[in-house]
DNA sequence: TAAAACGGAATGAACGTTCATTCCGTTTCG
DNA sequence: CGAAACGGAATGAACGTTCATTCCGTTTTA
């Protein structure tokens, strides 16, 4: 079933402007003109604007896990997990400086704290890859026993921080950078050696 | 002296809209409505909505500022100045929710841009506290050798990441938790292995 | 040829900003 | 001293623009 190339079309190019301009320097006749179709088109694919950015983080983040899940496996050990989690996702935002615009956009709006809720306390399953790292290494003692979110702010805050000022051309990640700047996130989150004892 | 209220009326009430429902979410009508001035009296104090905004910003770091530096001093060691400023930091944050979701709308609007790059590169002096910090760090062997971008994203990355959370209701900060949060921030930041000095 | 897809002008709501007018405390005049 | 004149602060209705969405004539498809 090939659905009409139209709608990737306006999804892209719906991704082009909104990630340079955000949502609000993003009127739909614009969107429709970088797509090549009439504005009253983009209105038979999506009921209205906030349908369209609601689906097009959808299909980003269908886009991002896989990239994501190249090679992981729940076998090794936490601290080489985290490692290669936050590498890849590091990785992938600073080759796809759209997608990761457009998440911050995203994650900066009403939508957004939603979608950070679902992430933090969803169902396990979608999403939760983090939370189960996290919740491992709590339980073999790897990872400093604090709230998940205190976790998911040592681990993603620097992340997305640092991706943004590389797309801002404040810095410039090469491979070895991003190895040292994940590896300092999990400084951050693992157990340090010298912690006192604390029951259980 | 006796500025007109009428200013600090604007001021407070677009500060209560804008960290409530964003820039654009809140019209310069229903400011005025909230400030109990009329439409056109704003245009009196700020020539445009643009001035308004970077003027609330500029007043917000100068109330930041002071809290920051209570009783904070260089000739401390490395790790205690971090510590103080950090949790000083997150402190302001959970108890000034509004101040705090004012200046993350302002840190993702272009303006926010130009602001990060003044306060990476800008000339030493106003709100280079950290960056000083941290070059005291690296020369001293106590932080790890990462571009400054890096570093900052490591120290401020969590920590607004934090503090969202826990305006959003995600998680409760109190003190303990605050200074735990900024520890492990100083983990992530501080360099690891090999220690050339010992500090106490 | 009938139906579905499409295009883009039309529509109406919402917004930032302007400006003719009102309001009110101060100064000047008789 | 009381009244009239003054001036700038304040006002909010009105304006022009922008935008999401709709509508309808045209084109494509089956």
């Amino acid at each position: 079933m090939a659905k009409p190339d139209k709608r990737d079309e306006i999804v892209r190019a719906a991704l082009e402007l909104i990630a340079a301009r955000g949502f609000h320097g993003s009127p739909m006749a614009e969107i429709a003109k970088r797509a090549g179709v009439g504005a009253g088109t983009i209105y038979r694919y999506f009921a209205n604007k906030d349908v369209l950015i609601a689906e097009l983080y959808r299909e980003l983040e269908a886009r991002i896990y896989p990239a994501l899940l190249a090679g992981y496996s729940t076998e090794r050990p936490v601290r080489e997990r985290f490692l290669q989690l936050g590498s890849a996702m590091l990785r992938y935002f600073i080759e796809h400086p759209l997608d990761f615009r457009y998440l911050e956009q995203f994650h900066n709006s009403p939508y957004g704290v939603e979608c950070r809720r679902a992430k933090l306390f969803g169902e396990p399953g979608k999403g939760s890859l983090f939370r189960e790292l996290f919740l491992d290494g709590i339980a073999s003692g790897e990872v400093k026993q604090l709230p998940l979110p205190v976790l998911f702010a040592l681990a993603f805050g620097p992340l997305f921080s640092a991706a943004r000022d590389h797309i801002l051309g404040f810095v410039r990640f090469d491979e070895v950078l991003i190895g040292q700047a994940i590896a300092a996130c999990w400084d951050g989150v693992k157990r340090s050696e010298t912690l006192p004892a604390t029951e259980d």
